[in-house]
DNA sequence: TATTATCTTGAACAGTCGCTCAAGTCCAGT
DNA sequence: ACTGGACTTGAGCGACTGTTCAAGATAATA
């Protein structure tokens, strides 16, 4: 049984939280024993390398997001849903968040080949989300809020595409370009 | 009276593909040393840093840029030159450039206030071509093809933020995605 | 309390980082 | 051909990288 002095889940909490801020290369070791509190021996023994490490926070943050889109779609009709979660993805309050970005699109932009499984799993995390999105925009054309004509698929890698777009611009222009105007802008194609 | 040896254009041509494709963490002097074939010595005595050094490629990529950009306009309406220079962009042939992503909008992403400059030089350069879009967009409503109820600065902020997600999204799927039909949403809302 | 199994520690490893500088190479002017 | 000055070289600096492992600390069982 495990008997871990130190939380898991606590621990990789903390580290989501700096590789999300730092990036995966510039985010050292030493960096991280600092904020989780454990030195090499341990972190070795409990994720392996600095590689699965990562490779968690990507998981865990990918579940916060899927999380926070279901507290969304219990309590609001679908289409609400996708756009409360994508204003509150894009316009979350300076310094609440460790990056303006998204963590895994990130990790997409600054990972190559040299780092394939990280990437990889990047990928595979980012279609996972999108595939709810797909879900909320079907349940939408069932219950007659969207035209049915709509390829599901195709407007769920839209709002995909939005969201990279909105918060990468908006990390670009520290916060100071009216989001709230370009999401207005990016949903009014779907109305 | 320069008489360098070495050309200095074509040293950051060769360092700008380096970085592009890597980012600037992940990229070892070394590295550097290898592609441009030059020596510390030599590097650090006409960039001064690392930091000089990828300073130049951002201004050396985003000039290639505006100058991509005025090509399509010296040919096209604006609208079109709009819209054929985010194609181009998005859609280049695998392996043709060094990265899928715009290498402003990577640069944003990674780097923090730990390197402070570079991201602030990041971040004017990514303005200098919204600036750009902007005057297209002008030029687009004096000639009629396009209503002038709209504001030019968010009609190109939005072209601006399409563009870093059409980019990420592409890198993200692989290209596998079908990007001429992003790319026709995105602009739907301009028709 | 003694024993055992588990978890944690931190010094240390080989390798790489960005960078420097004395020595060497090259070429223009005489 | 020779000299003077600009340019280039590469060994090597101190600091830092991800990682290992013998030794120590801790909790559970007897």
């Amino acid at each position: 049984m495990s008997t871990a002095r130190h939380d898991r889940q606590e621990t990789i909490k903390k580290a989501t939280q700096l590789f999300w801020e730092k990036g995966f290369h510039a985010t050292s070791m030493r960096n991280l024993q600092d904020v989780i509190d454990l030195r090499p021996g341990s972190i070795y023994a409990s994720f392996g390398s600095k590689e699965g490490l990562f490779k968690e926070t990507l998981q865990f943050y990918a579940n916060a997001s899927l999380e926070r889109l279901a507290a969304h779609a219990a309590t609001s009709p679908p289409l609400d849903a996708l756009k409360a979660f994508i204003t509150e993805s894009v316009s979350a309050k300076k310094g609440s968040s460790p990056s303006d970005m998204c963590m895994l699109a990130k990790t997409v932009a600054e990972l190559t080949q040299d780092n394939a499984e990280l990437l990889a799993e990047a990928k595979r995390l980012l279609k996972t989300i999108e595939t709810a999105f797909a879900q909320l925009v079907t349940k939408a054309q069932q219950e007659g809020a969207l035209d049915e004509g709509r390829e599901p698929q195709r407007v769920a890698s839209f709002l995909q595409m939005q969201l990279m777009g909105l918060k990468a611009y908006s990390r670009a222009t520290d916060g100071k370009a009216n989001i709230k105007a370009l999401i207005d802008d990016a949903f009014a194609s779907l109305a």
